[in-house]
DNA sequence: TAGATTGTTAATCGATTAACAATC
DNA sequence: TAGATTGTTAATCGATTAACAATC
């Protein structure tokens, strides 16, 4: 096996992808790794470096072809996979989760959706009717889902996750501060932190004003 | 003055003052940064480290106050500051925006939430009462405007940031993939790219498949 | 062939970790 | 005073940047 990737490279390729894509639609078919990083304001050698992680991409005295090094990051990043996943809590981070993204071109497929409060079951979301949790057993063990999506309060995440790790589902998204890696080092855990990025951008405005 | 404080010790700031809330709530009064180390998953060099850079919060052979070093954090952020704050878009993302931060908490306060879709100007969010697109320069100027929210898509982004930037709001809360800072260097930008940390995901469900 | 640009090795830089003297 | 734990310096580690030979 080659080395590990680092994950500051991993987090890079989304990146890369959209700038990507972003060229491939304005017809452009080759593009230098001096170019590139003139437009996504970051060094040629590091695209190289990370290019290089996975493969020769590139041709000397030519450049990278756009649109196949889209693909190819693309399926290293493993978006034709469309994992099975259900989203957990209805409520405005939970719609706003279920409406906003495109499940399907991130590697993902939307399932199902569980709320707790009954006002919310039953509504539509995307087309999908929103379920009881009292659902979620059954719907997981006769699907095959890999993956949750926490759209919970943090006080309700520590149960339903204790749930569907004995349902066998160890990758989560996570919205809420409910540290899951610390109790289940086994699994995947992508957290998205909003408050926290908040107060460092409060931060950022603080440090300026000085 | 000192040396500047890196980026990978402010986005561990909000992570120290969550834990020391915690702490404090559940009424413990001292704690050392080893046994720090051990709730947050991290190391005790790296936590003294990270304080020492804002001064010396500690006793030795005590440890560390755990009330006191959370405000001096809480405080190194610039939570107090209340920075007056505009949200642009009012669709789900905004919705969830609007709703489900405490932005007081986090240094901010929403002073209005402007739309474009009609159909939604007029409607009430967190007490606030979704205004037009149009109003924007006006408000602005009328008050005391520093950052905005911008909860729109990619392409509508662009000509409001042009607005926004004119009227001398320079620091972003971004949802979209537009690059502010590219236009705009003397901006404070902090981007949420949910797919961006999708993709993440994805790419390392697949890893771990391999 | 000459020019361009990659792939890759080496150098640099910065962040994390380790160690320990200072001190409560 | 002895034990504990910080503050801080030094060592290590890893990521980024620079350089250049390979090659299209």
């Amino acid at each position: 096996m080659g080395k590990e990737i680092s994950i500051q490279v991993i987090r890079r390729l989304p990146r890369y992808y959209r700038f990507l894509s972003e060229l491939e639609k304005e017809g452009v078919d080759k593009i230098s790794s001096t170019k590139l990083s003139a437009i996504m304001d970051t060094s040629a050698s590091q695209i190289r470096q990370d290019l290089n992680c996975f493969g020769g991409f590139g041709q000397q005295g030519y450049g990278y072809p756009v649109s196949q090094l889209k693909d190819k990051i693309g399926s290293i990043l493993g978006i034709q996979n469309n994992y099975k996943a259900i989203l957990l809590g209805a409520g405005n981070l939970g719609k706003a989760v279920a409406t906003h993204m495109n499940f399907q071109s991130l590697g993902f497929e939307l399932s199902a959706i569980f709320e707790k409060n009954p006002r919310l079951i039953g509504t539509m979301l995307r087309g999908i009717t929103v379920k009881s949790d009292e659902e979620i057993k059954d719907f997981c063990t006769q699907n095959k889902i890999t993956t949750a999506f926490l759209c919970l309060p943090k006080d309700a995440v520590s149960a339903q996750v204790d749930i569907l790790y004995s349902l066998g589902i160890k990758t989560f998204w996570n919205f809420s501060h409910y540290d899951i890696s610390k109790k289940y080092p086994d699994t995947i855990v992508e957290n998205v932190h909003m408050s926290d990025s908040l107060m460092t951008l409060c931060y950022r405005i603080s440090e300026s004003q000085k």
